[in-house]
Formats: C-alpha cells, sequence, structure tokens
DNA sequence: CGGGTGACTCGAC
DNA sequence: CGTCGAGCCACCC
C-alpha cells in the first residue's frame, strides 16, 4: 500500500499556520492548539505535526510550543538540547531547569487571543 | 492489517 | 499535595 508521508495533510498545515501566528515572546501548549482547531484530544498529534514542522519550507517557531504547564519537553528533537531555551530567552522568555518562567502571563491562548471564524 | 509509539492531558488514588 | 495509569489519534513498520 502506498502509505506516503502525510505531513501536508490539512490538519498538519492548519497546526503550521497557527504555530505561526503566536506573537514572539509568548508560548502556547499543545493542547490549546489542539482544542483551538476543534480537536480537544488532538494534543499528541499536534506533537506529532511538531515533529515533522523542521521539514517545512516555511518557518515554524516550534520553540513557542510547550506542554500545558510550561515545560520544554520537545526540546530534544531541536538541534541542541539549549536550542529552544536560547530561542526563547533571544524573545525575552526565561527558563529555568526547562519551565518558562512566569508561564501564566506568557501564555497565548488563541482561543480567546484569535478570531476562529477568520483563522478557517 | 495489527501493533507500537509519542514534542499530551486528565482524572484516580 | 505527588505519582501513576489510561485514553487519545495520526503515523510508521
Amino acid at each position: 500500500m502506498n502509505r506516503k508521508k502525510n505531513n501536508q495533510s490539512e490538519y498538519f498545515q492548519m497546526v503550521y499556520r497557527l504555530v505561526r501566528m503566536i506573537p514572539p515572546g509568548r508560548v502556547t501548549s499543545y493542547g490549546a492548539i489542539a482544542r483551538f482547531l476543534g480537536d480537544p484530544r488532538g494534543a499528541r498529534v499536534v506533537g506529532w505535526a511538531m515533529n515533522d514542522a523542521h521539514y517545512q519550507s516555511e518557518y515554524v517557531p516550534a520553540h513557542r510550543v510547550v506542554n500545558r504547564v510550561g515545560m520544554l519537553t520537545g526540546k530534544h528533537h531541536f538541534g541542541s538540547s539549549e536550542a529552544m531555551k536560547e530561542l526563547l530567552e533571544s524573545e525575552g522568555i526565561y527558563v529555568l531547569n526547562d519551565c518558562i518562567q512566569d508561564f501564566k502571563s506568557r501564555f497565548w491562548d488563541p482561543l480567546k487571543e484569535l478570531d476562529q471564524d477568520a483563522f478557517f
């Protein structure tokens, strides 16, 4: 069977498009992205999308996506384990022990900040 | 086609 | 409080 890589699927593209809309200096979570896309349990799939984000031709700021408590669980998927942290700190987000400091006020919830109708 | 996996999350205990 | 286990869904072998 011809099961080609489906990382160009519409769902993945929506994930990438949304991630690109995250303002610099702000972060969001996999679950928040999934919920915004109408898939409350799709957090792991968003993680999958991030896994392929590296191969997208257009830049995807995957470092602005962390898990729901603000931990850099995906840092090992960057070039070096410090790359993600440094990208964040270059935007003014401070990271201590893989945790985003002041995560609550840095959190960017697409459901609140973005118009769903405009996105789709 | 079935089984394994993960950059997640939520609810029990 | 914290730790643990079970869903969850797309992708890969």
